[in-house]
DNA sequence: CTGTTAGCGCATTCAC
DNA sequence: GTGAATGCGCTAACAG
C-alpha cells in the first residue's frame, strides 16, 4: 500500500491560527475578517481571505457560539407529519430561517410524554428560539424557556393560557362560516368528524358550528365524532353512521383525506350521489382535493400567511427577548368544488 | 412597575461550576456525573444530580463539542419534499438518530447550485456525518467531507462514481420486472413518464424496460417522456399522447400522483375504461394509490429497509471513518390492484 | 475515586 | 487598525 500507515488519518482541523500564520497577521485579524462590519483594513482582509481560501478554512461555529454565549440555532419540534400542509410549513420555515442566517435543529415529537426531554435537549444545544409545529408544550417547559430568554412559537395550535406565542387558524370564525354555508344550502342533518379531541382549533370549529346550528329551526348537528382521521377512518365512519340510521345530509371533516374517505364510502359502498344525497366538506385544500375524481369542497389552509406570521413573531423575539408573547389567529375561507350542493 | 429595572433580565446561565459549588465537589465531578460510565462514586453522583436538579442545570453541549472536537450533530440535506415517502424517510431517520443520541440539523436544498454552500455551513457546525435525501452531491464536496472524515450517505440516489455511500432502489431490476409484467399481460404499446431526466433510479428503470421490450416481437416502448411529475402533468400528458395518436395501452409513471393523473385523464377526459383500454402503473405505493376511486397498481417503496440500510451505513462510519463507501441497491416489487389488466 | 490543570477555537477586551 | 491577553463551559490527562 503506497500510503501505508497513513490510511484513514483525518486531516487536522484548520483553525484561525493556521490562517493567521499564513497571512502573517494575528488571530484577531482573522476573526475580524470574518466578522461583518469589524474594524479591519481592506488589504489585511484581502490577505486573510486569500490565506483562508488556500487552506480551505471555515470558522468553527461551535467555538464562536461558546464564546458569544448565543447560537444561531432554532429548534423545530415537529408533529403532524402526516399532513402535507404542515410538512410544507416545516420546509419553508427552515428555508426562510436559513436566509436569515439561522440553522434548524429538527426534533420529531414521538411521544407527548417526552416533550420535556426533547426541549431539554434543544436547550443543551443553546438554541436561540423554538418553533413547535402542531403540538402544545407543557406550561413548565414554556416557563423554563421564558426564564432563559428562549422564545417559543406554536404553529397550528394555540396553547391557551400557557404563556407562549402562537399562530393558528380562528376556529370559532370558521365554525360560523361552515354553519352559514350549510344552512344557506338547506341542509338539515350535519355531522362533524375530527381527529384528536384535544386540538383547540377543531374543537373551536365544532363548538361554534354547534352553537350556530342550535339557533336554527330545522338544521341540527346529528353527530360529532372524534378520532376519525384519514381515508379509511372516514370511509368506515360514514358506513357506521348510515348503518346506525344517523343519515347526515352534510359531513364536515377536519382533514381532506377523511373527507375523501367519506366521499368514497357514500359513493362506492352505498351508491349515494354526491352532492345530491350528501354534501362533504374537507379541510386543508391538499392537492388531492382538487383531483378530478374527488372535486372536494374544502377549507383553504393559508400556509404562507401562517409561516409569515410565525417568522415575524419568532424573529422579533430573537432580536428582543423582552417582547410579550403574541397569539395570532388567522381567518380563512372555503374553496367550493363539486362535493357540496 | 414592581420589578423596576429588572424587567427582561435573563437568568444567568447555570454552569457546572454552580453545581459543583452547591454539591461541594469539583467541576470534574460534575462532568463525570453526566458522563455515562465515568468513574464516580454513587454517593457523589447522587449529590451532583440533586444539586443539578435544584439549579435546573443542563450541560452545555456546545462547550462539550468544542472540547471533544466532535459533535453529535448529523446534517440532513433534504430534497424531494413533495414526496410523502421521502418525508417519511426524513422523519424516521431523525427519530432513529435521536435514539442513538444524535441530533439532526436540517437543511432544505433550495437550489442545486447552492449545495456546496449548504454543506459548508454544516461543516462549520462540525457535523459528524451527513445524509442526503434524493439528491446527489458534487464530487468536490464529497472529497472535502472525506478529507475531514465526515461520512456521507445518499438516500434514493446513487451518485455513481462520486465516491459516496448510497442507498437506493435497483432500477435495472425493476425495469425488467415491469417489462415482464406488461409482456405477460399482452400489452403492445408502452409509455413511460418520469420527472427529472437526471435521476439515476428512474433512468435505470426506463433503460432496462426499453432494453427488455426491444427484445420482444410485438411489444414496444412508444413513448418515454421526462418532466412529467404530478397529477396535472400526468393528466395533460395522456391527453397529449392520445391527441398525437400515440395511444399507449400501458403507462408506467415514476410517481403515483402522475399515474392517478393519467387514470383520471383516460377516464374523465376520454371515456376510456381502465384497465380494459389502458393499464396504468404508478410508483411509491403512496396512501392515495389504495383509495377506492383509484385502486392503482404500483411499485412498493421499501421505506423501512431504505432507512435501516441508511442508518446502518451511516452509524458504522460514524464509529469508524476509515470504512470504504458502500452502495446498497434494494429490490422491490409490485402491488397489484385494479388499474392493470 | 477525586481534584487540579490545561486547552478546545474563537471573539472580545485593552493597550498600542 | 492591529496584536496580546483573557475567558466562554466543558472534558481529558494527570497526580494524588
Amino acid at each position: 500500500m503506497p500510503d501505508g500507515g497513513l490510511t484513514g488519518i483525518v486531516a487536522k482541523q484548520i483553525t484561525s491560527i493556521d490562517v493567521a500564520n499564513l497571512a502573517g497577521v494575528s488571530v484577531a485579524a482573522v476573526s475580524r475578517a470574518f466578522t461583518p462590519g469589524a474594524s479591519i483594513a481592506p488589504e489585511t482582509k484581502r490577505r486573510v481571505m486569500e490565506a483562508a481560501k488556500t487552506l480551505g478554512y471555515q470558522p468553527n461555529v461551535i467555538a464562536r457560539s461558546l464564546n458569544q454565549r448565543r447560537s444561531r440555532l432554532i429548534g423545530v419540534l415537529m408533529s403532524g407529519w402526516n399532513n402535507f400542509g404542515y410538512v410544507d410549513v416545516l420546509r419553508i420555515i427552515s428555508e426562510q430561517l436559513e436566509t436569515q442566517g439561522y440553522e434548524v435543529m429538527l426534533k420529531s415529537i414521538l411521544d407527548r410524554e417526552k416533550i420535556v426531554e426533547n426541549v431539554g435537549q434543544l436547550l443543551q444545544y443553546q438554541v436561540a428560539g423554538i418553533a413547535v409545529v402542531s403540538e402544545v408544550l407543557p406550561a413548565e417547559v414554556t416557563a423554563e424557556c421564558a426564564r432563559r430568554g428562549v422564545p417559543i412559537v406554536l404553529v397550528n395550535r394555540i396553547g391557551r393560557g400557557l404563556g407562549n406565542s402562537a399562530v393558528s387558524l380562528d376556529g370559532l370564525h370558521l365554525g360560523r362560516l361552515i354553519a352559514d354555508f350549510l344552512i344557506e344550502r338547506r341542509h338539515k342533518r350535519v355531522a362533524a368528524l375530527r381527529g384528536r379531541a384535544d386540538i383547540d382549533f377543531t374543537s373551536d370549529i365544532v363548538q361554534s358550528l354547534s352553537d350556530r346550528l342550535a339557533g336554527t329551526e330545522d338544521c341540527e348537528l346529528v353527530a360529532s365524532l372524534t378520532d376519525v382521521l384519514g381515508y379509511e377512518a372516514g370511509r368506515r365512519s360514514i358506513n357506521e353512521m348510515i348503518a346506525n340510521g344517523v343519515e347526515p345530509d352534510a359531513v364536515f371533516c377536519s382533514y381532506d383525506d377523511t373527507a375523501i374517505g367519506v366521499l368514497d364510502g357514500a359513493r362506492l359502498d352505498h351508491g349515494l350521489e354526491v352532492p345530491r344525497d350528501l354534501s362533504v366538506i374537507g379541510n386543508g385544500n391538499r392537492a388531492v382535493a382538487s383531483w378530478g375524481s374527488h372535486e372536494l369542497t374544502t377549507i383553504e389552509y393559508p400556509r404562507d400567511e401562517i409561516i409569515e406570521q410565525t417568522l415575524r413573531i419568532l424573529l422579533a423575539r430573537l432580536e428582543d427577548p423582552d417582547l410579550e408573547p403574541e397569539t395570532r389567529l388567522l381567518e380563512t375561507d372555503f374553496v367550493v368544488r363539486a362535493s357540496t350542493r
